[in-house]
RNA sequence: GGUCGCAUAGCUCAGUUGGAUAGAGCACCUGCCUUCUAAGCAGGCGGUCCUAGGUUCGAAUCCUAGUGCGAUCACCA
């Protein structure tokens, strides 16, 4: 039981057995600096159920913590406020109950139904740029945040690789790749794919203008390009399975997985499964179907199908087009159906995708619940935000993205130029080095994208660079190096087994103590609200408090042994925080820097 | 136009179920490397929490209306 579970069942006590009242709950909060106390119970909530001055009931209410608990020795009254000390006994039973732990913060699965987790869903015409970077670092990291809160969970996309947009790069490689490969050329597969995407816009926006030179209107030559026409006509042939166009959308396509895997490796970022649209596009047919005998949708005189939502607040949304062929709609009611189907521990799943599909996902969760499942229930669109540049969106086609690849480059090249400057590393090997800087980079880079909201915007100014000072991921891997370097001069083993039973804390071992106490509960809250934020604040404020230790108070250099033996051991314990709060958020942490 | 989201220091952001004098970082200014890594620490400067009402002992937080920005309302995905 922890401080705050102990302390409000003594308070409910208090009140019960000094004002004959029951109370629901008891508020707690930090004490304010300026004030003496370790805790603070806020009175004002207890007036609903006690009349009376707040102040003498913060009194009573202390005097009777005071005499009937132990940890409790002493507390002081401003306002509606009642500060509590707590006894350094009790932070020191807490920090020998944690120490040398090396998941702590981390809870063993405690639930039988898993969480499945959709992130990076790209399509598969083209590279994955800063927008999908912000996707699959959320996505990951609410991963394992859900896993670290004590779920079975399983990670996964759906890969949108059928449909127009892959058409046309197949079209103009076709037309203009002479043969062209990855082993030809030594670009990264969706690399080449995507020129072909960009060759293909090219050639059509030429093919308009030359049709509104020779009269058309700019609507009419849009849908009347010779190229476009040309798409189209491959899209229907790959429809009916005409085997030229399937196995080079296969080649091409697999080209593009294989050019993904290498920038997710670079990211570090996994999956544990992989959904395809061209698999489960059939099976949302089938649920359409089945829909329309339940009378959950409703079929037009076209032959159309629809989902009348209006009671519901909502528009009607088409599900099936008059051609029988299905929509973005009744591939993802066919997915989500396959997934619980392969995995029947499934009891939820998160999808992540940006906030232009709010509505989208709205209206997919609610035909789920309309036709009966009872998962439907659990699931959360995990909206965020859209990535933008000072000069506006990104677009592919225009070649106005920051493409994955190159940021992540670049991010590397920063930390070198950074760490040179510095010259703390003369006796690493460049390989050592390399590996070093990539480490930095990145994680300058997941911790600027993780530690804001998710719903917020990102206005993504690649001439200023990613900070590496303050409140940002080197910061934070600079601390955990620090301890690693104290860690390697003393005899950590022994210190950590060192029983201490008395100890007058410094002030700022207390704070520390007090803080590491916090981290299971951010982890949870952290699951609960999908937002790795939270972690990132947390373990800042962590680190400030321990930077704050280590230039105030001599570690290695304390009065007595088991003083020293006692920071070595927090100094250790803070690090492996400091490292499990990075490990859900996806970065590494160096041993030096 | 309907719906959804956002608005806090010059800039980037925190701010738990409403609680004490609204907090960090960057930038700018002062100090601190002869002791454990100065990517650090200690301090200073900086606020109409978008506006106006309302609820409350108490509002950045909740409610109503408005303003600004973004998204969405396709037989696109």
């Amino acid at each position: 039981m922890n401080l705050q579970q102990t302390l409000k069942l003594h308070v409910k006590a208090a009140i019960k057995v000094l004002f004959q009242s029951e109370l629901e709950s008891v508020e707690f909060q930090a004490t304010r600096k300026e004030f003496a106390g370790d805790i603070t119970i806020v009175v004002f909530p207890m007036l609903r159920v006690v009349k009376g001055n707040p102040v003498v009931i913060g009194e009573q209410v202390g005097q009777y913590l005071l005499d009937n608990v132990d940890l409790v020795l002493g507390f002081n009254v401003v306002k509606g406020f009642l500060n509590i000390e707590i006894s350094d006994s009790y932070y020191l039973d807490f920090f020998q109950s944690i120490k040398g732990e090396t998941n702590y913060g981390f809870s063993e699965v405690n639930d039988e139904k898993a969480v499945m987790v959709e992130y990076s869903s790209p399509n598969t015409n083209k590279p994955l740029h800063l927008g999908h970077v912000r996707n699959v670092l959320l996505g990951y990291s609410v991963a394992e945040i859900i896993k670290a809160s004590g779920k079975k969970v399983y990670k996964t996309q759906i890969i949108n690789d059928r449909g127009i947009h892959i058409c046309k790069s197949m079209l103009a490689w076709q037309r203009f790749g002479n043969g062209e490969t990855p082993e030809s050329t030594g670009l990264k597969g969706d690399k080449l794919v995507g020129n072909y995407y960009v060759k293909f816009d090219q050639v059509y926006k030429v093919e308009i203008s030359e049709l509104v030179a020779q009269g058309q209107s700019e609507d009419v030559a849009k849908k009347n390009a010779p190229i476009l026409l040309e798409a189209q006509e491959m899209l229907r042939k790959w429809e009916a399975g005409d085997n030229e166009v399937v196995s080079l959308w296969k080649k091409m396509n697999q080209w593009v997985y294989d050019g993904f895997d290498v920038t997710y490796k670079n990211i570090g970022v996994d999956f544990d499964t992989y959904y395809y649209e061209s698999d489960t596009y059939l099976l949302g047919k089938e649920f359409v179907a089945e829909g329309l005998k339940t009378k959950v949708f409703e079929e037009d005189t076209d032959g159309s199908v629809w989902c009348d939502l209006t009671e519901d607040g909502l528009d009607r949304k088409i599900v099936l087009r008059s051609d029988g062929t299905a929509v973005y709609m009744t591939q993802d009611i066919g997915t989500a159906i396959q997934r619980i189907k392969d995995y029947p521990d499934v009891g939820g799943m998160v999808y992540t995708v940006g906030n232009e599909q709010d509505y989208h996902f709205k209206v997919l969760f609610l035909i789920l619940k309309k036709l009966g499942f009872d998962w439907a229930k659990n699931l959360f669109h995990l909206s965020y935000g859209m990535v933008d540049l000072p000069s506006g969106k990104m677009k592919s086609r225009e070649g106005t993205v920051v493409d994955a690849d190159d940021l992540i480059k670049e991010m590397a090249d920063t930390a070198e130029e950074i760490s040179k400057e510095l010259g703390k590393l003369e006796d690493y090997s460049e390989a050592e080095k390399k590996e070093l800087y990539k480490t930095i980079g990145l994680g300058a880079l997941k911790y600027y994208i993780l530690k804001v909201d998710p719903k917020k915007r990102i206005l993504f100014d690649p001439k200023e660079s990613i900070d590496f000072q303050g409140n940002t991921g080197p910061f934070i891997q600079y601390t955990y190096a620090r301890i690693q370097s104290i860690l390697r001069k003393a005899d950590v083993k022994e210190y950590i087994a060192l029983n201490v039973v008395e100890m007058q804390f410094h002030d700022k071992e207390k704070q520390l103590i007090k803080q590491l106490e916090n981290f299971p509960e951010v982890i949870q809250s952290a699951a609960d609200q999908h937002s790795p934020a939270l972690i990132a604040n947390y373990t800042y404020d962590l680190v400030k408090d321990f930077n704050s230790f280590y230039q105030n108070v001599s570690i290695l250099g304390a009065d007595s042994d088991l003083e020293k033996g006692f920071r070595v051991a927090l100094s250790q314990t803070v690090g492996q925080t400091i490292k499990n709060a990075f490990k859900i958020l996806g970065i590494e942490v160096p041993e030096r820097m």
